[in-house]
DNA sequence: CGATTTTGTTCAGAGATGTGAACGGGGGTT
DNA sequence: AACCCCCGTTCACATCTCTGAACAAAATCG
């Protein structure tokens, strides 16, 4: 069990209490509420409370109360035969409240399933969550096809064509803020593993209105993406398909093929979706 | 704006601090953060920060260091354009846990599908909580009918099918429990107002295997509805499908047409989703 | 463009929460 | 069947959070 890294840091640097560990000045309970559910969130077989204790590093006696409080409220479960928690059913529908907001759960779905039956491969549709992109919702090809990806899932946006084009997307000061010392994942020889070259292929990218992923997390896996903007122009998500490399030919002219269904569906995905600003930009608090 | 009703209640009488208002024992700020979210779910278009404050009475100093523990970490982001707080996507992906968990979102689909194609009526699957159905998917009918269920959304149980079959399941004790000093709220004429003439109307259910409900909420809107249970035999979930009394017809043989397909889609359907308990069980803290 | 109203931030005291150790209860094991 | 081990619970003290009012900063309005 793998706990995820530190996704999301604040830039306020106030803090209050003095010690510090973390959160600078943040309120331990509610912090750990959410940690506690982020943990739980990741774990299909649910975590035994001392489990969720090793993990997480909290007392004995702190965590009880947290987890009453959890389960009283419904965004946790315990199954008592095995004594594990788990993801309860108020977090599901809480959840659900966003992908309203978003209208993926009712129109983007026929969109996408059009796309998909002209293209007849896989098509996806993700934003971006820090580094990672997140996907919102997927059409499978009938061809047989798994990817490793899935509605709810996420994978580092360096490695795949979404992530990509919603990385290319950043205003550049913020994109090097986010790539600040981190180390980017490599999956395989293709996979871009340096900042410099991430910043090279980025602004290709930026400039092409499109990107490709040519095995760099899956090996043998082709993809191309382009941006989904909403009316103001502002990029609301990502939209991609996904091949067999075999099944997409070779050369440079291969992701032009799909580029016009994909815009043309990109467009009316952008009309769909409500202009919401990046998640990320919840920082700005402060002013 | 409504705030729903204080829907979970803990069994636990235990009291430390002493004063107890609400959560007797309970963690403040724990408490704080998932009423939240809980009040930001039901907001489509997301509240101002003052808003919030009023709904849930809290101090304006300490919303703040709330929200921003929600922001830092995702679960909420602020349109900064309009000062509006909203849920945020790392609620969803938290939520999308749950579905995987009950495997509703890649294997339950297409089973309703083919039930969906056989009937040619809307379908739908929820579980319940307290004393709502929640849906946890739906396949519409081709024929034109709009619900006012949809995924994510809840529906008092004593007013749907579905939820009859759901109640119907509990244990006498534990239902009394739910229902003691709760008003049913009413719709239309046929709506069951009065707990004596539910607990009846419920006693019938568990022995016949199946609920209507014959235009109890929806005016006009006739559903049949089974439980779904796992190959244990512990109801799961319940199972209904949707039609305008018109093609419904008449009589009481009406229902007894859907049940076959019905029944043998919610057996397939129980082997599909994992055994969990109802989530109301999360109480069950102190064993 | 300036005044006004509303919103966000800061601060120190009051009060509730977190902590660690010891107790009680189940379950698994031998 | 009894033991042992581990988990969950309880408690009092130290600590950190919550609160309400005053201040500062926007946003709105005329």
């Amino acid at each position: 069990m793998t706990i995820l890294p530190e996704p999301r840091r604040t830039t306020h640097s106030a803090n209050r209490g003095g010690t510090a560990g973390d959160g600078a000045g943040s309120i331990k309970s509610a912090e750990r509420v959410l940690r506690i559910l982020d943990l739980l969130a990741g774990q299909p077989d649910g975590l035994a409370a001392p489990e969720i204790r090793s993990a997480l590093g909290l007392p004995k006696s702190s965590l009880h109360g947290l987890l009453r409080v959890l389960c009283d409220r419904g965004y946790v479960f315990i199954d008592a035969r095995v004594r594990r928690y788990r993801i309860g059913i108020r977090a599901w529908e809480v959840g659900q409240a966003y992908s309203r907001i978003r209208n993926v759960a009712v129109l983007v779905g026929p969109v996408m399933r059009e796309l998909r039956d002209q293209l007849n491969e896989t098509v996806q549709l993700a934003v971006l969550d820090g580094l990672d992109n997140l996907y919102l919702a997927k059409v499978d090809s009938e061809q047989p096809l798994r990817l490793v990806s899935g509605v709810g899932l996420r994978l580092p946006a360096h490695t795949t064509a979404l992530g990509k084009v919603l990385l290319a997307d950043l205003p550049t000061e913020e994109l090097r803020r986010r790539l600040a010392g981190v180390t980017l994942a490599r999956f395989n020889s293709r996979t871009i593993g340096d900042t410099p070259r991430l910043l090279r292929v980025l602004a290709e990218v930026r400039q092409a209105g499109y990107a490709e992923d040519d095995g760099e997390y899956t090996v043998g896996l082709f993809c191309v993406a382009v941006p989904v903007r909403d009316p103001a122009g502002t990029v609301v998500a990502a939209l991609s398909c996904s091949m067999p490399s075999a099944r997409a030919g070779v050369g440079p002219e291969r992701a032009p093929n799909f580029l016009p269904a994909l815009r043309a569906c990109a467009t009316r995905l952008g009309a769909l979706m409500a202009p919401l600003p990046d998640p990320q930009d919840g920082l700005a608090l402060g002013g």
